[in-house]
DNA sequence: CCTACCGATCGGTAGG
DNA sequence: CCTACCGATCGGTAGG
């Protein structure tokens, strides 16, 4: 008996699709040979090329397959992109899920964004400048109606925010755990992602600073030394 | 004459060092061989490996360089750990200018990160988890004396922030650029900086927000609240 | 530091 | 979807 290694109800291209999205995420595109992917399939080489003519062509394909999962999502996140903190907080974790739901999308962004930035580069300002863009707009109307920081720099911002997400996502418990001995991974891992929404939202929204500092208690408020109004 | 690609007044073991370290960043480990490594230094591929024995062991001698490298900045960073918030932005830019200084630092450590994902957690844990620990408990200091966000979860912030500018730096003008056509790429580095750096104060210190909210327009606001210590 | 060479594996093709 | 095979290149060695 043949071992067949992946999902066998599925049909094979989209088996050599998955495998392959899953081991150029882990090992790179250049770390992962066509033979590696064909065997975790359950299948030999040349019937990989078949299905794909070339491994540059299977790359692309995953790419592209990549994107469609992403442009299924982008209406939702449009719709929470309105003014105000808890639509933006519903739109931070829209953006966190799409990449949590499945990491592998996180690393093979920032793999390919290594390996060939000139190709991502161009790939996001097709597929997320224009939302990016919405979001700008949302953040400028915020500073005129002065509830977000007048300081913030609306391109810069959301592009840090991208950022922040993808990277935490992709190199999660790694780079950026400093988490002492006692804690779990999968702990730290909901404390990273509650913390990255706080600081984009502290970072963002008076409103939040405001709310939090009259909520603040068990503190001894310096409410002698400071006071005033 | 052999055209020697590298600079010739540097030893050749540093060149190969250097020629590695470039070419590793750029193309990662995998995906750079030891030719094209010699070839980049001006000397043939055996000679490279009497130098190092391994393409293993030239990969160890690249991270190590680094780690030295961070080592020499570690003080300057501690001595800039204090509580206040000009002394956390001096801590920042030192942090941001490790990388910037050579960006492919933050290539290295992303692609490493992605490749070898336990060999740099525990990196990380011996050479920043120290330096984090320290960061962390004056974060809790300034919440016990009410000029920090009470809310800030002190290892994920610093996570998060170490994330934010590796990554920022790894895949600049790549993922997270969403700039508008006029820009040119350095003035979009130097925003992206800045930013960081607001962003992650502003999500930190509650004198930030109070003093920005001073300056603001149209927004009725506490008059004066100055903090000091 | 070099030339010459090793077995293994790479992406891809022929042909069925 | 397979077996058989291609030239090129890989990391590494022998020997000087």
């Amino acid at each position: 008996m043949p071992s067949a290694k992946s999902n066998p109800s599925e049909d094979v291209p989209t088996r050599i699709l998955h495998e392959a999205t899953r081991l150029f995420a882990a090992r790179g595109f250049g770390g992962t040979s066509l033979s590696e992917i064909s065997g975790a399939v359950g299948i030999r080489k040349p019937s990989l090329l078949y299905h794909f003519p070339s491994k540059e062509a299977l790359r692309r394909s995953v790419l592209e397959n990549m994107l469609s999962h992403w442009n299924e999502v982008v209406p939702r996140l449009l719709r929470a992109a309105t003014s105000g903190e808890d639509q933006y907080d519903a739109l931070l974790r829209e953006t966190v899920s799409f990449f949590t739901a499945d990491p592998d999308r996180a690393r093979l962004l920032v793999r390919e964004a290594l390996d060939r930035p000139d190709e991502i580069g161009a790939l996001v300002q097709r597929h997320v400048r224009p939302w990016a863009e919405v979001v700008c707009e949302h953040i400028r109307k915020g500073q005129a109606r002065g509830h977000i920081h007048r300081d913030v720099d609306p391109e810069a911002y959301v592009g840090q925010m991208i950022n922040l997400i993808v990277s935490s996502v992709a190199t999660y418990a790694c780079i950026g755990d400093v988490a002492p001995r006692g804690v779990s991974a999968d702990e730290m891992r909901r404390r990273h992602i509650l913390e990255l929404c706080r600081v984009a939202k502290s970072s963002l929204f008076i409103s939040s600073a405001a709310a939090e500092r009259s909520r603040g208690v068990g503190e001894p408020k310096p409410a002698s030394r400071t006071t005033t109004t």
